[in-house]
Formats: structure tokens, sequence, C-alpha cells
DNA sequence: AGTTATTAGTGCGCTTCCCGGACGAACCGA
DNA sequence: TCGGTTCGTCCGGGAAGCGCACTAATAACT
């Protein structure tokens, strides 16, 4: 309605924006990036002081160009007024970290939990970490403002409640609900693929990339899809579903209730699996990548062969939407055998032009990805 | 820089498109409609008329509220001052239509021309029948803002020519520059898929959808995907490449230098060659369609086959987006074999879920498909 | 040490934009 | 003819942003 109050809104919510995603900045720094003068970034930045969303830092900044010239003051978000958590969900683990609301991780917390065996206590437990992990950051729980969930598996986005089959114990259950009821703040989930590609989105390789898709190798797969700089969440918010492509009528029948679904042939217990008679220690995905580091011929064919199975469905999915870059996360994203298997198997299976565009990396933020990730998408909730 | 004209930009453009997608309206109206006060759109209005980009109509409307009431003055683009055309050049036809700036076309043509054989000749004969298309719709060539145009291969974003090797006897030529040289106006190019979803999008049975894939079959596969309401073209402009996913490792060798392409298997020419020995007569596409609404037992299998190789591919493409609609299109978009065999192979080779929230429908354009759409993309560039 | 150059932040006056209220215009129904 | 209703416009006021000028703070140079 009021269109000039809309406008001030806006502005001041591109100074916030901004100040979230490139931390501490002076008030000029601010003007050149918004293209509004300095004064009405000064006039700007008094109203959101007094308002409490910024403060002033002790230290000042270089000026802008090099050497001489007045130091600036820089403002950044007001830490002091809360901060946010994330919670990663896990078929193994839970991981919780708290973040002030430029996303700078206060405090860190993982536990191995049967998360798959019972649900509500993997809640119960998540939530007793984040309360804890509040404390290390010596922030008060009143000044959590929100909680961001990632769970490994897709989410309805009208019901926010999981899909049938594929994360057994959790049948009906509304993750975020839960962990609402728990912790009693606004919790926003979704699925693992998803928030760690916002996470790298944010703070990892794809800062600033516009088409970016990102694979996540780990016990499952799944694919987090951002487009125009935005995550892509589909009609009904189950997009990336890459692990339950199919690509032989008669595979292993996998949890999601077909037959050989790419994720029965490539995640990582598969891998395990197929690696293990061949080695007289206990394999874990910890160990195979040391081997992998090692140059072992068996891990490295292992992985580079799994790698050439997702290029091959990496490669339609590129066709189709003709990315800047794939980023491969998971457990198993750092991988060197793996990273260069689907390389190749992008270059070969893609258009030649669409495979020149594009790159293949690893994700930089690792096990953390999720976790970052689901901070992100707090930081985002309670920005919009 | 100037945040308070960008402003009145923002809501005089709010208004042109406004009365673009909705057609006259009175100035209440478009104060409903935008939200502004009534006073802020007569001024925008007066505006707006001062540089002749609307006029006032001489026909009145209705009061809003059924009767009683002063009668509004509608306002409408100013037609007269000019209209844009759209080009469709496709492998063995071109295609023409002059649209005012509402996107109603007021004169249309067609011509069969061997496009592939000489690009040159055909933009010639392109640029002849829009300039009698000009004549027929009484615009002068002069109120011509735009032309919007539809080539049958991907563009490269940057470059803005063809691509290599599709398009035989295009090589190295930047069409929308070519045209441009031959009509003196803007040009505004993009391929045939792309386009299809476009039209679909603004004037077919994907109207306010927000997610859509654009199936084009015709002698060609193509995908244009539509991802929020809005084209995605990819990093480089050539997203969509659903006919050159490889089914394959040792099909027959494509026009795009792979071999197994899903185009080769499943485009018109191909299911002519398949059906041809079986039949006393001459085929064409124009007759298979026929034999397929006479359900001519031999027609059906092969189309049906042929729809459940694209819904394969499609299935994991929609695994991957959760779109809410896939529009099939082209000239064997509306046979009934076809679309059900997209449909049960998407039925069985998607997710569950993503299927349920799935539709598949024929495109209710047909042949003109993407001369709208090179419509609806001019009239978007000019209003932009 | 003093001077010059450069950048940062802010107060002031002006322009631009939008809105609410008031008013005449045009039409309907009683 | 007279209220009732909607439309379009004019006017005054409030709000937002901007250019300019001025001070502050530092580096580099003489």
């Amino acid at each position: 309605m009021a269109s000039l109050e809309r406008l001030r809104e806006n502005n001041r919510r591109a100074i916030t924006t901004l100040l979230a995603s490139e931390g501490p900045m002076s008030r000029a720094d601010l003007a050149r990036a918004t293209g509004l003068s300095r004064t009405t970034v000064s006039s700007l930045v008094s109203e959101l002081i007094a308002h409490d969303h910024v403060v002033e830092t002790a230290d000042r900044g270089r000026p802008h160009k090099g050497g001489s010239g007045r130091p600036p003051l820089l403002v950044t978000l007001s830490t002091p007024g809360g901060g946010v958590a994330g919670v990663d969900i896990g078929h193994r683990h839970v991981r919780v970290a708290v973040a002030d609301r430029s996303g700078a991780v206060l405090a860190e917390d993982t536990a191995a939990v049967d998360v798959d065996e019972d649900g509500g206590a993997a809640l119960d437990r998540a939530a007793r970490m984040v309360r804890q992990s509040l404390r290390v950051a010596g922030l008060a729980r009143a000044n959590l403002h929100a909680v961001g969930m990632c769970v490994p598996a897709p989410l309805d986005r009208r019901s926010a409640s999981i899909r049938t089959g594929i994360l057994p114990g959790w049948r009906q259950l509304s993750p975020a609900e839960e962990l609402h009821r728990r912790l009693d703040v606004p919790v926003f989930a979704d699925n693992d693929a998803n928030l760690g590609a916002l996470a790298e989105l944010t703070r990892g390789v794809a800062r600033g990339v516009a088409d970016v898709v990102y694979v996540k190798v780990a016990s499952g797969l799944g694919a987090g899809i951002v487009l125009g700089g935005r995550l892509h969440r589909g009609a009904t918010g189950i997009a990336g579903e890459l692990g339950h492509v199919q690509i032989g009528e008669d595979g292993q029948v996998c949890r999601c209730g077909n037959r050989g679904c790419l994720e029965t042939l490539v995640a990582a217990p598969r891998l395990v699996e197929l690696l293990q008679p061949a080695y007289d220690e206990e394999l874990s995905v910890e160990r195979i990548l040391e081997l992998d580091g090692d140059d072992d011929a068996g891990v490295r064919r292992v992985l580079s062969d799994a790698g050439r199975v997702i290029g091959r469905a990496l490669a339609d999915l590129c066709n189709s939407l003709n990315p800047e870059l794939v980023v491969v996360g998971g457990s198993l994203g750092r991988s060197a055998s793996l990273g260069d298997g689907i390389r190749s198997s992008v270059g070969r299976y893609a258009q030649p032009d669409t495979a020149a565009a594009l790159r293949v990396v690893s994700g930089e933020l690792g096990d953390r990805a999720e976790v970052v990730g689901a901070v992100s998408l707090a930081i985002a909730r309670i920005s919009a």
C-alpha cells in the first residue's frame, strides 16, 4: 500500500542483507554497494542503530582506496540482539551450530546418534545440544530467534512432513513442528541436499554463482538445485531427487520402493560393501577416503566408477539446466577419484557446449555443509 | 542510482505491464490492482499519455461495482503507436505474426521454405513476410517496435549465434543480427522450445503456473523450462537440451555428434521412417496424426512407444525439478497416444510423489506456439 | 612540523514522489 | 429532482532521497 514506506523498507533490508552476507562494512561501502547516496545510507543506518538492529564496531577499517583518507567506522548486525541455530539431523549423527545473525558460528557440537531408530529421541537430543551450545556461545535462550533444520529426506512443502518411506521411524512426523515444540522458537526445515547447496552458495565455493547443482554423496544421494541464485524447491518442495533416477530396470530394490535407483549403486554403504571383501581391516568412509588419498588402486577404481555413474545422471540434468557449476559435497565429496569420475562422465555424456560451460568442484564445507546451510536458512527466514 | 526516479519508473512499468496482460482498464481499476492510490495512478497515466505510451479509448466501461456510479474512462496501450512481430524459423517453414503490444495478433502468414538449405534466403523471405504482414495489419514500418525470433537450434547467450553443428547451413550466422540488418528494428532471438514454453506460459495452458516443463516433439526434441514463472535459460543460454540425453551407448549417430541421443529415436522423421514400410500411401506427420485419431493400431503403438521413451527421460528431469505441469507441444504434441505414453512412463519412472504432483497435458497453441512465443518475447523486451 | 590530498560521516535545503481529503463529473434508481 | 455511487482531478502535506557543503581523521609529501 504505502509505496514510499515500502521503498525505505526495501532499502533498509538491502543494507541488512548486505551486512549479513558481507560482514562488517562502512557506511561508504554500503553506499557504493547499494547505489544509494552516502547521505541516505547514513540516515538508514542511524535508524537501524536506533532500533538496535545494527551496531557500530569498535575497530575501524581501512579507507576505500588504499592509503590515505579518514578511516571508516564499521557497522555490523547487532549480534547481542540474538542469534540463530542450525540443526543437522543425519542418519547416524546430530550436529548443531549456534551463530550470530551474520552467520559467524559461535559454538558447534556433534554427536553420534542412531537417528533412524528413534526420531523422537534424536530430536530430544538435538534440543539439548542446542541449549548447551547456547550456553557455550553465551546466548540467552530468549535471544535465539530461529532454528534452521536439516533432515535427510525430502519434505513436502505444504505439510512440512516427511514423505513416505525413505526415512524409517519418522513416518507421520513433522520434524519442524516437533523441534519447535521442544525449543519454542520458529523452526524452518529443509532437506540435506538443499541446505548443503545453500551453504556452498552463501559461504562456500558457489558464492556469487547463479546456476549451481550441488550433489550430496553420502549415505544417500541427493541434489540441491540453485537457479538464478535461488534454491529451486519445485511445485511441492521435493525437487532434487537425483538419487532416485533409475539406472537399470532390474537393479537392487531401493528404500524408495523402486528398483535400480542410482542411490543403490553409489551411496556410501554400497561402496563400503563393495570394497570390504578385499581388505583385512574394517573399512569406513573415513578410511576409504584415506586410502583414496594414498592412491590405493581398488579404492580409486571403485570411487571413480561411482563418480562415472553419478556423472552419467548429472550429465542429463546439466543438458537440461546448463548450470555454471557442479559442487560435489557429502562425506564422499572431497574424494579426488570420485570428482574425476564425475568430470569424465559429464564430459562424455553432456553436450559439448554444456560441458564446456561447466566446472565440477568439491564442496569446501565438508561435513559442516548441512549445519551451515541450516544456519543460513534460519538467517534468511528471520530477515525476510 | 536515483532511487526515487526508479520507484516511479517501476510504478509506470507496473501499469504498462498490467495493461499489456489485462487489456483496457480504468484508472480506478489500475489503482486497485497496483495498490497505488487513485491520485498516483492518475498522475502516472497522464505522464504515459503525454509520452504516447497509452491512450484513452473512446468507449467507456462499467463502474466497478455493478450499476450506479460514473462510468470510467478506459486507457490502453497505444496500439496505433506501434506493434511487434514474431518470426518463427523452422527447418522447413517460416511463419510470421504481427501483433499489437497487448499481444493480439493482427496478421499472420506462413510459407514453406527449405530453411536448412539456405539460411540467408530464408531470412530474406522472413523479412519480406514481416513487411507484407505489416501492410495487412495496417501498421507503418516505423511503428514496428521489435521483433521476436524463433530459431530451431540452441543459441549461445553471449554471442547470440547458433552453436556448432545442429543446424546445417547456418554456421557462424547470428540470426538476430542478420534479421536486424534486414528490418532495422531490434530483434530478439531464442530457440523454439523456449519460445513454445513462453507461449504456453503467457497465452496457453500454462498461464499462471510457476514450474512448467514444455517439451517440443517435432523434427527435433527440445525442452523449455519455466521455473518460478520465468524461463530458465542457463549459464550460457543453452538449457533445455532434452533431445540429446543419451539413451543407449551404441545408438544412431546424432547430428549433435554424439550417439544414441533421445532425439534420434523419437523425432518426427524417425517415426515416419518407422511406420512407412507398413503403409501404401506416403505418410506425413499430418497423416500420422489423423491415423492416430482413427485408432490405427500401428500408429498408436509407435507413438505411444515414442511417448514412453520421452517419458523415461522426462521422469528423470521431473525427479530433479518437481514441476507442476508438463506441456507437450510441437507438431506431434497433440497426439493422444504420445501423451498417454509419456504419462505412463512418467508414472512408472518418476518418484511417486513427483508423479502425483504432476499433470501432463497437450499444448493448446499447436503450430502457432513458436510464433506466439516470439511475439511474447518481443513484447517482454520492449516493456522491460 | 606543516601542508596537501583523500576518504568518511553528517546537517541543510531542495526536488521528487506518493497519499488522503475534498471536489466536481457522470451515471443509476427512486 | 434528488440522494447514492463511482470516477477522475486538484491541493496540501508528509516522506524519501540527493547534492552540496562542512567537519573529521588519516596518509603522504615537503
